[in-house]
DNA sequence: ATCGGCCTACGAAGATCTTCGTTGACATTA
DNA sequence: TAATGTCAACGAAGATCTTCGTAGGCCGAT
């Protein structure tokens, strides 16, 4: 059994960046920073550092065959939300699931068609997973790293 | 129109000690110290001197009125935990909130009831939330929490 | 070969977070 | 009144986060 070490919550400017890569895909430190430049000010090495130091903790991944160096996300972006999810639920809610939900509707009030959509996975919810789920979820790191 | 200046985010520390100020109700220090001993060891002077800086942070309020200061939740954890969420939405899920919704359910399947429960405020959500776009909800119900 | 532009790698400063030791005030009790 | 114990207030150290300046390598154009 090998319990995997968990990858580090990632901080605010490390999920802007994320955000940058879930957004557009693989991309160079110049392409991460001109998009958060659309946003707020950021300076090159800042963008560059902050890359560096999430591939030492292995938030991302990069492929060096370029002169510039390419970075993706190492986890599926469904992952790291996940975890940052569980982690509020733990920190703040005592992992009562249906607290959160309802601050969450509470806070962004969802369109009609959200709330639909939301019934469709209670639905699913009930049919499939009475007590656990753990399924899938296709994780297809080819590169890998660490 | 007043904007009041938001109540700053609580850091780790601070909301490990708003727990217990929502679980046990207004406290001492020592009476916090102790309940969060209960889990981890944490010195004396090190909730002092959180509960201080929340104090000026305006994340509690204090009573100076008997020897040993009675510390309370300046907001109501509602709003804290609502601020939260909405924070996370915004970082991490671009304000989709079905999206967190699903990452909540899944990372810590409800029970059946939960799940009825989330089902009544979907219900509600419909009927009085007229949820289209824009309509500018003040949601404060007063007595919805819970 | 040289210049200029773009790139990575460091290192370090400043801000924030977390923890704890020390000090002085106040109260209780002997 | 003196001894003992509890309390608030700092201050400061150590850790982490965020930002940026500077140096050196690589490449194409002159």
């Amino acid at each position: 059994m090998m319990k995997k070490p968990p990858t580090p919550r990632p901080t605010d400017a490390e999920l802007n960046i994320l955000r940058v890569l879930w957004h557009r895909g693989d991309s160079t430190v110049r392409e991460v920073q001109e998009e958060l430049e659309k946003v707020a000010p950021t300076g090159y090495t800042t963008v560059l550092k902050l890359l560096q130091i999430m591939t030492d903790k292995g938030l991302v991944a990069r492929d060096e065959s370029h002169r510039a160096h390419v970075y993706r996300s190492a986890d599926a972006q469904q992952t790291i939300q996940r975890g940052l999810v569980a982690d509020l639920l733990d920190r703040a809610f005592g992992g009562s699931a249906h607290q959160l939900v309802q601050h969450a509707l509470a806070s962004r009030p969802a369109s009609r068609d959200e709330l639909a959509e939301i019934r469709k996975l209670l639905d699913a919810m009930e049919v499939g997973g009475a007590g656990d789920t753990a399924s899938e979820t296709s994780n297809e790191t080819s590169g890998d790293d660490r």
